[in-house]
DNA sequence: CGAAATCTTGACCGATCTCAACTTACGTGG
DNA sequence: CCACGTAAGTTGAGATCGGTCAAGATTTCG
């Protein structure tokens, strides 16, 4: 607790709880937290940590997909190439979450862009070296497959309102979903640009903007300055 | 190889490979078919097998999600109530296939129906003992962890899909995979009637038959009897 | 063989996309 | 710290896709 090591995942010196303290430090990461100091230090080995820019790809559709990168600090946009160009923004990594799962257990490509919205640190441990952990340490694979039912669950939530709900109920979904997340006495503030929240909706940035200003006008939301939207009735937003 | 032990896995006598040859045995299934038979048997002694009639439901949305099932024998239909009340197919279970996972990692309930498409043997391990085995048996997790990649790519497949392409776009697509799954000289049968793969597809039976006598007009399909189509132009589908 | 479900076809309507013009916000460099 | 250029966001008009309702044909299964 006391001695400070350094910690390799961040390349910042200060550290505790056996390996470090700052806030978007590896070792918060859900599926290696529980592990014993010891454990995560020599997971910690084989970590490489690479500082990305705005803008700059952490990796692109068709790149062999052999790691997983882990967000230490900044953001990172996930987006897909649609068979007919499109582009859909499948998820938005904060620090502590992880991508590049799927390949790590079939060799094959990635099948997505992830592009660092911000100054963002990224954690990278090769496939090979995870398997070596994961048979070491079975509880990071239950912690894993724990991540992957998430992942598994909110996904097949999105297909399904994809297929039978209209664009309307999926933005109030959404916006109720946002609430629970930070609920600062009914106020959210977007994650993304209304122009990716339009594409991670399934529609487009005129729809959006129609469909919230429709909200508004029947009372449910608010719409501030930017990104911040007010949310006034939640029971009725949800009956949309 | 020799000696018949029967199988509790599936009912019926005759089994070798340590453990029994017929087809759907739950010795066949990925996740477990690479154990020893000593490790297997094990297993087995912790599993039930349940028989459905057709229609019958193995769970129902809103119950307990405490237990993985594995689908020995026949066909399940899984599927989805969204909030608007509207049915979505997710998936349709062969011999050899599971699910129940999603919760199996975390305390929750089902959030889809599991209704037997025909007669069906449904081998059922609850959370608690096949957590024990993940435990003991780490190469259980990289399987299910791989089956999970899997599940998940193909959902965000899906969802983008659904996000990003028309009906008939999907339409192509599907007939497309079916086809890399089958290939009987470019006939593909459908494994499930056209009101559920309308469902699977995000829209209606009326859009569905409309769209396949469009790509009958354009000559990139035939439809024959029932569910049997014959694909005439995959590049001209791919391309739809 | 007949009831019930599935499938097909037609007519109509509503939701959402596209294109275009315009306004607003943001980041960069002087 | 401000000006400017670019990207994001908004609003309108028109076109299109796909859903709904309804009627009829076909298939399935007891």
């Amino acid at each position: 607790m006391e001695k400070e090591i350094g910690c390799k995942s961040c390349s910042q010196g200060s550290c505790s709880h056996g390996l470090c303290t700052h806030d978007a430090c590896i070792s918060r990461v859900p599926i290696f937290n529980h592990l014993e100091p010891k454990q995560m230090e020599e997971i910690m080995g084989v970590i490489k940590t690479t500082h990305y820019k705005k803008g700059e790809f952490i990796y692109s559709q068709g790149d062999a997909a052999d790691s997983l990168y882990i967000v230490n600090s900044g953001r990172v946009r996930i987006y897909r190439l649609a068979e007919s160009g499109k582009i859909q923004l499948m998820r938005i990594l904060n620090p502590g979450d992880f991508t590049g799962e799927l390949a790590l257990f079939r060799a094959s490509i990635q099948e997505s862009y992830g592009e660092a919205i911000c100054q963002t640190d990224i954690c990278r441990i090769s496939g090979a070296d995870l398997q070596q952990f994961l048979l070491k340490f079975p509880t990071i694979s239950l912690k894993i497959l724990q991540e992957f039912s998430e992942r598994l669950a909110t996904s097949e939530i999105q297909t399904t309102r994809f297929a039978t709900e209209k664009v309307e109920t999926r933005l109030a979904l959404y916006l109720c979903e946002c609430l629970e997340g930070q609920d600062h006495q009914g106020e959210v503030v977007l994650p993304m640009s209304k122009k990716d929240l339009a594409s991670y909706l399934g529609t487009t940035p005129e729809t959006l903007s129609r469909k919230l200003t429709e909200l508004e006008e029947n009372g449910y939301i608010k719409q501030q300055n930017g990104k911040r939207i007010q949310i006034i009735d939640v029971e009725g937003l949800l009956k949309v």
